[in-house]
DNA sequence: TACGTTGTGCTCAGCCCGAGAAGAACAGCA
DNA sequence: TGCTGTTCTTCTCGGGCTGAGCACAACGTA
């Protein structure tokens, strides 16, 4: 139920056990925030954006962008699309048709533990955000500074569970992109668990829907979202049979006819464009290379 | 998610006159509460639990069990289950071993519009229960009644979407499991929406996880978990294919090495009984038998 | 011009799936 | 007791999908 749990008003005092089960005031404030995890894809490698706090507690960490949802006045997913063009400057949220910015925003999940926050009793409700190929951000009036920080130089362990353990940390370790890095990063308040939850969401996802084209522009080519798939998963996959499969799944992507202006930057051929299909379901499903890891951890709910 | 639901009773202004009224202060504040789908199979039919509200708004609806969260002193998890033991006088949350009750808990999504609840913004985080075949609740302290309800009889469109593009109403109306029911049952605030996000998140989570034992006693038989998988699904089976399908899968079930003591109800050899494996995830997946509908609803995120 | 690289399409063997059927075990009934 | 209908379990067979490899053409670069 909503608010509610309204005892039945029998007997005397039963009013005021029936007011206090819906007047706030009489429990321990509780805060709603919003959180985003936002991916991108840059120079081939996988992108969060984080911003870094201007306050205590955890003050000059860096953290998922984020705030109070306004009581009274928005729904969580306009929370989150305001949060997102407040704290990093991106995408005017959806209105004004500034940036026709292809965005795709789904709810994570919610994280209320009493002392995930220090200050208070906190409950983030955690978003997912993607999007194709997106500039630096600036800071907005909250956070100190925004940043796109390559998910392989942050430290994603939440407790004791070592990366080692998932894939082998030298792969991944400092400066995928180039730059070389200044080692992992952690993350605020639990944050890491939040992001390594999106990740795992996303990694699932890509499986049985077509949400890989929204790491890219409008037009793209099947190399290209080959690139995704190999980005997010982390595998080298098969060229041959990935274009057959794409296209073979119908509605997954259409073509325009066209083809791109130039052949790959290391030679071959002009591959051909497509958009994305009006599929929302992938039938059947892009397998993962079998992975024969017996920790089946899953992501998606 | 667009949850617009009960627009305010007397057009809009009244709602925040009436929060006025009700909150003399200025401080906007927002209850975090906790509700579950809490789901059952009962005579071959899936069951979900509902509480009779004994007060208003919605006061002699139906709604899903829930409360408010306990700022400071429990996790989101930890709330749903109590709300779950207290509100219904099931399963003894999970210290004290009365029932060794198998119980999966999980979280399903949140739901916060703020005009979902007229009191005021609540913003509710939406838990999955599943349990096998469970007693008739009794009533908790809060709830006038609560009872299980065959979720055929309840009304789930949201808003505007009927429920025959679905699936045809007249093989769902009414009384599946014998009782002719009293036509469809509407559910207060959003809840609607909630059980129907629950039930997608049910359906598609059978595919590629071993959830469906969790609708099961420790020992079954396969006629048993396809029985389950034919009740989510409403789809019949290949008992055959069925078969074979579960025991390749490694790690679903596991053999006890013994058969029922009687054969059928209505005849047939004894079945070999098995219990859960200790596989989390179902490699290869069980796929649903592909329906050819292009609604796209995907209930898993 | 030569060469390495890459997009696209093809073939082939193996596996999985849907459909059907057969054999055996069991309950209910005459 | 015998018969009939039901159901559990296993088997077979054909089609489709998948992974792996290869071929050819187009392209950038040396």
């Amino acid at each position: 139920m909503a608010a509610d749990d309204q005892p039945p008003p029998t007997g005397p005092g039963a009013e005021q056990q029936w007011l206090a089960a819906y007047d706030p005031r009489a429990y321990a404030p509780i805060a709603v925030t919003v959180d985003v995890v936002a991916l991108t894809l840059r120079r081939g490698g996988l992108h969060v954006l984080l911003v870094e706090r201007g306050a205590p507690p955890h003050q000059g960490c860096w953290a998922l962008p984020g705030g109070f949802l306004r009581a009274g006045e928005e729904d969580l997913d306009e929370a989150a699309a305001r949060e997102l063009a407040e704290e990093t400057g991106l995408l005017s949220a959806s209105a004004a048709g500034a940036t026709p910015c292809r965005l795709h925003l789904e709810q994570l999940g919610t994280y209320g533990a009493p002392e995930r926050d220090p200050r208070m009793h906190v409950v983030s409700v955690a978003y997912l955000a993607f999007a194709p190929d997106l500039p630096d951000p600036r800071a907005g009036t909250d956070a100190a500074a925004a940043a796109w920080h390559p998910v392989s130089d942050l430290d994603l362990r939440p407790c004791g569970r070592s990366r080692a353990a998932g894939a082998p940390a030298d792969t991944h370790g400092g400066g995928v992109d180039g730059r070389p890095g200044p080692g992992p990063v952690t993350l605020a308040f639990d944050h890491a668990r939040i992001l390594s939850d999106g990740l795992d969401r996303v990694r699932a996802k890509l499986e049985y829907s077509p949400l890989a084209t929204a790491f890219l522009p409008y037009d793209f080519t099947i190399p290209d979202l080959r690139a995704v798939y190999e980005a997010v998963w982390d595998e080298k996959l098969h060229p041959g049979n990935f274009h057959r499969k794409v296209l073979s799944v119908p509605g997954f992507v259409e073509s325009t006819g066209a083809t791109t202006e130039r052949g790959g930057a290391r030679g071959g051929p002009r591959a051909r464009t497509y958009h994305a299909g009006d599929a929302r379901l992938l039938h059947p499903a892009l397998l993962r290379p079998t992975r024969d890891d017996p920790a089946g951890a899953a992501g998606a709910p």
